[in-house]
DNA sequence: ACATAAAATTAGTCTTAACTAATTTTATGT
DNA sequence: ACATAAAATTAGTTAAGACTAATTTTATGT
């Protein structure tokens, strides 16, 4: 069907237009895929003709609804892997992106699907990203931080924007999991720092840029 | 580490070793590949520079013990995702073997262990074949077939030689599969065909050469 | 042994998708 | 507005790995 480069690109344009109000230029793709403007330029030329994407020099790139559709499917199958390898094979947070980058490209036609179920049809990732359904409804991201929350809130985490080892052994330290409850008690007006209660347990105190990498709802 | 090419052809070269006294020649490998001689004899330069083969006019190709080992790695992933894909996925027999060519690549260097403890460290692939260990090690294949067997003998079904989709739909038209029982109830003289009783339903006439692809204990 | 067929090899071409270098176009700061 | 920086584009190159066509080497049958 496609060819592993155009699928990147699919995948990395989708991505960036994922950013609201973002000018999807040759540039910005090559810093996505780290790769030449020039390899860019020719791959867009490729995937015009192909009618999958349109390229306007003032509104830059846009996915046409044939390549929208297929780009979703692609990180469908990536999301579906990266649960795949990290609920099934015991692979930690951290490892699973890059083998999902080589799974995702997998081409038989039901093989979504029939991990899809196998996984008992997952709404998010491991990082908390939510898995195209197989008619490509998006469930609905979550989008609340911790940060957002005002005093007084209680919240489960949900899923964490921040994937880093270090991010990941400082929440190990401080107990805090997937369905971790919290409970907003002040937030600091001098820096915005957030006191906050993990399941019920004594204070903790985390920084503004902590608490707008966790997700709850 | 290897490309997707050079995998195929370490793959392939170790299939085509597996056949005793069979002298692997370029234009056996272009067969077993379905290409070109000429690009065979490029690959075997290559990979001749890299020392995963040698290569003697009058004693054909040869895997070095380095690409030996590493060809049984890509076996031994091809196999292991064909148990995954049957087992899992609920895939058939059929259907599993393209899908395991795709996925044997992927080269991520726990992923083969994690794989094979997911599912048990089976011995055998869904068409018999010995799944190679991690240590390279190969379980003793199967070597009887139904063709050397002598009248009146009962077996079941241990796996099968042949992995066409052609044979493979045929044998699941008869409702052969791992395990079932068959008893050879006559030879015929006349071309070596086969008169055989399918977990004690009634009789059926196969050929020779079904006969010869289907491994029994 | 020799003609012929088959296999192996060489030489050169093609495609994909990357690259660099050079040039043109667009944006930005003073 | 204009100089300069940044971005986009073009042209040409490279590498892998396939191909065809032509040639050489090896095998086979009579």
């Amino acid at each position: 069907m496609y060819t592993l480069s155009e699928e990147n690109y699919l995948k990395s344009i989708y991505r960036l237009s994922q950013q609201p109000n973002f000018k999807i230029t040759p540039t910005a793709i090559a810093e996505s895929l780290k790769n030449n403007p020039a390899s860019v330029v020719d791959m867009i030329r490729k995937l015009t003709e192909k009618q999958l994407i349109e390229y306007d020099k003032k509104k830059g790139v846009k996915l046409t609804p044939v390549g929208l559709k297929d780009a979703v499917l692609i990180v469908r199958r990536h999301r579906l892997w990266e649960v795949f390898l990290l609920e099934k094979l015991g692979y930690h947070w951290d490892e699973i992106h890059d083998i999902a980058e080589e799974l995702e490209h997998i081409s038989d036609a039901t093989l979504a699907d029939r991990l899809d179920k196998f996984l008992g049809f997952p709404e998010y990732d491991p990082h908390g990203d939510p898995i195209p359904k197989a008619n490509g409804k998006i469930p609905k991201p979550y989008s609340v931080t911790l940060a957002d929350l005002k005093t007084g809130d209680t919240c489960r985490v949900a899923a964490v924007k921040d994937t880093s080892s270090s991010f990941l052994q400082y929440l190990q330290k401080l107990d805090i999991g997937i369905g971790t409850s919290i409970k907003l008690l002040e937030k600091i007006s001098y820096d915005n720092s957030l006191v906050i209660t993990i399941n019920g347990k004594e204070n903790t105190t985390v920084s503004q840029k902590f608490g707008e990498n966790i997700l709850v709802d």
